[in-house]
DNA sequence: TTTAAAATTTAGAGTTGTCTAAAAATTATT
DNA sequence: AATAATTTTTAGACAACTCTAAATTTTAAA
């Protein structure tokens, strides 16, 4: 532990990371985020997290009271937004732009979101069109810090015969990424399902009106649609 | 000062602006970069400067001895180009496809040079189309740490009469490149020496065929031309 | 060649962030 | 309500860099 005084206005990749985390996890949990939650996603240890807590309030990111939990304040929200809108932003230039697959853009948007200038991320936004989700779907936030989620049904939620458009991902992992791309399960992709199996809740689904598939329900938890 | 073990195959940002900076002082001390030169370059002190050779010389990025100065190993000069080649490829990107102005990138770009993607080095260049030089005319290394240098004469070298084109600036400060597009003194500019004043080496130049301007000698050493 | 000046290195300490192990507070259980 | 289990915090230490001030080495000057 050390006793840690502002000295900046900027913050450092580890404490802008925190924030993200942190922003993320406060949609499950609106009242307060654990320490133990935050060292999960930080993959690091809970002291470490409240020596950061500790930081991240004195700077005024954060409300945070002892044994409590954490939540932002207005200024760490929209710092956190910030920085989820220009990795967003990134990742649709690495896509679009540069040709990468979907599935490989996020660790380099993991470093690219951390780049400082105003300037930047508006000219980017203009040159990318004002994109609103990002290759995942995820929709990116306005200059303002509004984030306008609708993403709430997932496939799992659908019935035997319903038809559905892909609309976005919940898990990014290069893993799950790769493995929707091998049946062409990607954005903007149809979906009808055709059997739901007791057992085990696997769907057979047949994507954009091809031969019926079997998914697990792992998968179909994790694909958000839209009817 | 602290003992330093190699821990990973990467390089902090701090590691490569070091290295970086004794890459751009090699060119004119061949022989080996002092510590001082170094301090100057990095806006730092002398006794960070030693702590910070050592870590690299355990690393095999310099050749490091004792009072001795410095110079990189293949390795530490490959590792420093590609830091310039990615900085000098992304301030193309800035100019040429964001529209921001000469002057205004270099800090952009100071925080881009440090993102790690191999992958994404070879799409960017592509994008870009390949571009040789980067919007101060300075040469982008190619893929195998090769840089051509091939400005040598400064408009400072010119005679009266002689005419040549600018195809570089040495200094790439905002503010002198600001000073250099008032008078439209940009790459790829023309220019005709009129007049040399003996008393204080100022030129009177013709710049693209327009009427005569009078040039600070500061100004004619830090811009290259092509006769 | 001895002395003075300049450059370089060391010693010790501060900062940001991390960790382990132990203490304290909270929550769950009986 | 008392005890057990869990979560969270503290204490102390390490790692990467930085600094100041003092000690060394090299270079320049007399």
């Amino acid at each position: 532990m050390y006793f840690c005084y502002v000295k900046t206005d900027r913050n450092s990749f580890t404490e802008e990371n925190y924030l993200k985390a942190i922003h993320k996890l406060s949609r499950r949990n609106p009242k307060g985020v654990s320490t133990n939650a935050i060292a999960g996603a930080m993959q690091t240890k809970a002291s470490s997290v409240t020596d950061m807590v500790k930081k991240l309030a004195v700077k005024l990111l954060i409300n945070y009271k002892k044994y409590q939990g954490v939540t932002l304040t207005e200024k760490g929200r929209k710092t956190a937004v910030s920085v989820v809108r220009k990795h967003r932003l990134w990742e649709v230039f690495l896509v679009d732009n540069l040709g990468f697959k979907w599935d490989s853009v996020h660790e380099i948007a993991e470093q690219l979101e951390h780049v400082q200038s105003e300037e930047l991320v508006i000219r980017l936004d203009q040159y990318l069109g004002f994109p609103q989700y990002d290759p995942h779907g995820d929709p990116i936030p306005d200059s303002d810090g509004n984030i306008t989620h609708h993403k709430d049904t997932c496939l799992s939620d659908l019935k035997v015969n319903q038809v559905a458009v892909v609309v976005g991902v919940k898990d990014s992992s290069s893993s799950f990424l790769q493995h929707l791309e091998k049946m062409k399960l990607v954005l903007g992709a149809s979906v009808k399902v055709e059997e739901i199996v007791d057992f085990d809740n696997s769907m057979s689904i047949c994507i954009s009106d091809g031969l019926p598939v079997s998914i697990s329900e792992a998968v179909a938890k994790n694909l958000y649609i839209k009817r």
